[in-house]
DNA sequence: CTAGGTATCCAAAGCCCTTTGCACAACCGC
DNA sequence: GCGGTTGTGCAAAGGGCTTTGGATACCTAG
């Protein structure tokens, strides 16, 4: 008892924060019920114009905003649905984010940013959103191969979409993404015509179908010799794979093709640390066509990703038919891509 | 009627979505009471263990998730706050939002992206999200000013935390911010160091308070001769400036300072563009340290801001006070800079 | 004068969960 | 045996809103 007269009100102490209007207090202060306060603010049944006044009057002064959590409940959805991607401060991920927002905000719907890095412990963490139906819905970007398995099993009951990403054997999913493969094609149709034979590939890792989808493009337009080494989309990795190389004795390629533009830039700084010339001795081909590729030195050779349009494109589908409490159907858009010929590649040496 | 055959037998079809289970739900099939499942979930008192073991195989069974709604609407909170800023395809920002998401993360709170691209309007919409308590609170990056009267009357009744940014004349707010005054004062010491007497200094509109923190700052402690031209902190208007001075008879100065990085490409442009090398007769600074800054030739001196922890420190502040249902104190954490001396800069010509 | 509107408003039933006060046994030491 | 624990589970009271089926009063028409 001393405990909750503790907690109840301490006399000389005021309360944390003061509790907000409810449609009660509303109602209690314009002397009509709840229901009329409702009625008044939804305009969901007519309302003595006089009364309506009144009560009007009532909230401005009481400043009351009607809880959206308890309206939430009620109407058994939130408008809130989550985006999941691995790293918001990857340039691409964060224009697909914007275009997710933009389709979202649009709809009236809020965007809950699941940034995973990459890590199936997160990425559960933030599926449970879905699970416990604090979001009506889900784009999923990218997330980690291990929990592949629990998201084909949430796909069945929850409205999810796919951005820019593929499951094997998933296919009755929504699915937004780009052209992968045909990005990849045209990476290796470049290359060709530049008269390169020999390129490093760096591909991201391999339970990711998008970079397979561009690694399958790629060699089936080049029909050359491809070295393969995988890494994990960060720059520290394509950094990393061709210094190897080089310490190793040699790339013996006079091309590096990299699945992500961040890796192409790691791969360009160890080129030039290793005193090569980009593009005279190497080239060296990106892909996703974030800001920073037309602005590094030498601007970057890569394939340009719609990634606003991804995002927007799977968010604006989803929303579709959450929004009439559906669950989206089995569909598939496919974006187009382009390449974008920059001064990083050339013909090649010799 | 053949509209409705379309979308498959209407009369006795299941509904879109099947209603997930209840505790209701999973109680009467453990033939229990719906308190001893919540008891059994939250662990709040102890059940009897051949009870709960029974519990927990129907919770497994259903595939029972308690509905977060619910459970917020009882707690009176969400644990899930905003995060207002203007645009997220710019790398500063959505450096300072991966910081943002993970304190969030890592208190167990969500995080709603809210972009505004400096527009009053859907500002004020996503403020909407905090009058109506859909979020335990706001982390505030840097809004349009039109909205700033709105802000300063939510700032009493809500948990806002201020992050790189202020507002003239709020000193009771939660504030994160990178020491803007500190950074200019390390360029004006490392001119000054270097030999400089005459520098042009590229400030962004007066308006923006850490903008104005970082010219105050350079002009201290360089206590040379100042030129000072007013840009817009985009690429274009450090190459206008410079340019137009050029063009004018020569920049009389030894150094520029650009109050952004962007514009210090722009100034970088504008001066190789006139035969100028670039240290060689002019030194040229920036401010960010945005990723094209190591990657341009020649790198960029420039000021390295702590983007993530300005994010992810007004979060964990904001949340500190936020878990405990306080309303946050009035408190300023200025997170360090640091210079980063590359290649642009050198001792003075003559 | 009554049947049948029409205009207004309200009571009550949820939505789904957690919390709290009790009830009922069974058991303890004295 | 008696007051007093422990262990175990339930009923009921919210939390704030929307929805729906009346209730009430007042009219209009036949």
């Amino acid at each position: 008892m001393t405990r909750e007269s503790h907690g109840q009100h301490r006399a000389d102490d005021r309360p944390a924060v003061r509790r907000p209007a409810s449609i009660k207090d509303v109602a209690a202060a314009a002397g009509v019920s709840p229901t009329t306060v409702s009625h008044v603010l939804s305009g969901n049944r007519p309302v003595n114009e006089q009364t309506a006044a009144r009560v009007r009057s009532v909230v401005n002064r009481l400043g009351y905003v009607p809880a959206s959590l308890a309206r939430s409940l009620q109407a058994g959805s939130t408008s809130v649905i989550g985006l999941l991607i691995p790293d918001i401060s990857n340039a691409f991920f964060a224009e697909l984010a914007k275009g997710a927002e933009d389709a979202a905000h649009d709809l009236g719907y809020g965007l809950i940013l699941c940034n995973t890095e990459f890590d199936a412990e997160r990425e559960d963490s933030y599926l449970g959103l879905i699970r416990s139906r604090f979001v009506d819905g889900m784009v999923y970007a990218s997330g980690s191969s291990p929990s592949r398995r629990r998201l084909e099993a949430l796909m069945g009951k929850f409205p999810i979409a796919l951005a820019d990403e593929e499951v094997d054997g998933l296919e009755r999913a929504l699915i937004a993404t780009a052209d992968h493969e045909a990005g990849g094609r045209l990476v290796g149709e470049h290359l060709r015509e530049l008269g390169h034979r020999r390129v490093l590939m760096l591909t991201g890792p391999r339970a990711l179908r998008s970079g397979v989808a561009r690694a399958a493009g790629f060699v089936r337009a080049f029909r050359g010799h491809v070295v393969e080494r995988v890494g994990d989309f960060k720059e520290a990795s394509g950094y990393r794979l061709v210094a190897k190389l080089l310490e190793e004795g040699g790339l013996d390629c006079t091309a590096v093709f990299a699945a992500n533009d961040l890796m192409a830039f790691g791969a360009l700084a160890a080129l030039t640390e290793a005193g090569l010339s980009v593009p005279g001795d190497v080239s060296v081909v990106g892909f996703d066509d974030i800001r920073a590729a037309s602005q590094i030195n030498p601007p970057l050779t890569t394939v340009h990703q719609p990634a606003y349009d991804v995002g927007r494109t799977a968010t604006a589908q989803l929303l579709q038919y959450v929004s009439r409490g559906e669950v989206p159907p089995a569909s598939r858009h496919t974006l187009p891509v382009t390449l974008k010929v920059r001064g990083s590649t050339a013909p090649a040496a010799g």
